[in-house]
DNA sequence: GGGCAAGCGAGACGGTGTCTCACTATGGCC
DNA sequence: GGCCATAGTGAGACACCGTCTCGCTTGCCC
């Protein structure tokens, strides 16, 4: 996730919480700004973290809901890696997606996509006869860093 | 999964912590007993539930530290599906293995397999340098039942 | 049967996420 | 520019899941 696209991420957000007829918000915005510059996932508490120790601070209840807002416009996706608390990550207007493996040895979330694995999980889907809106695909393991 | 195959996981399982050293232990074999018996993931708190209904109950350390045992032995395995609570489900012992469709209409947690699916998880897991030892992948959407 | 350690229960505790309610700020309207 | 309705936000109480501790019970070996 490149800078450049991050911050293209960051105006497209805010172009469609405008269209949806959002006013402006300080927290929101702030949000917004983080996120499109996190390499990875970041849960809720490392979200308000962040944002205490910067200049523009948000309650708790204001990220919960701004991040449940960001979701259901598609903008944003939560994660359930299995580690007590949920994880968001902005989504590409590209449309591109990925997944991730959770290093067991070093705890880090690494990135991957491959298109193979997405046409085996529509291929299924359509099999399966379910009408699917999206997926997740957890790997549990070590990463190349953690192999010796 | 079938009620024979079941009560044959429930001997394994006995038998797998039997041979691993570990004592006979009431709240264990209920617990072995009712996952056993189950078409799918319950939750811990759904297990207490169950249990507390039955002539058998068993107090919340319990439930954790046995379904801990069991996932260390590869008995069990921990799902995390986004509704808050993680959820356990039996493996098969002959290896198999199934994900989930998470209906966004009903709430279900509907079973699926998929070798094909299976062999691009290898695929990209070899592909990115990663060692792997488990992998999960949840499909969000509506169920066959739950599209008019 | 006796002793010891594994297994277990009860309840306190901590952290994540939800809810309420009052305050603040935004944008349309005059 | 000033006013007002209401979306947006903050503070804190609350609920829930999962963890931890500690003392009791039970299985197992002698």
């Amino acid at each position: 996730m490149s800078t450049a696209s991050a911050s293209e991420w960051a105006e497209h957000a805010r172009a469609v919480m405008d269209q949806a007829g959002h006013r402006k918000g300080g927290a929101r915005n702030a949000i917004i700004d983080l996120l499109a510059e996190q390499p990875c996932a970041l849960s809720a508490i490392e979200i308000e973290d962040h944002l205490r120790r910067s200049d523009r601070s948000a309650s708790r209840a204001s990220i919960y809901r701004i991040l449940e807002l960001l979701q259901d416009r598609g903008l944003v996706v939560r994660l359930d890696v299995g580690d007590a608390s949920s994880r968001y990550e902005l989504i590409d207007p590209g449309g591109e997606h990925h997944h991730h493996l959770l290093c067991e040895s070093c705890g880090r979330l690494v990135p991957f996509d491959d298109a193979g694995l997405e046409r085996s999980i529509d291929r299924v889907s359509r099999r399966m006869g379910f009408r699917t809106h999206g997926h997740e695909v957890v790997l549990r393991g070590d990463c190349v860093a953690c192999q010796h």
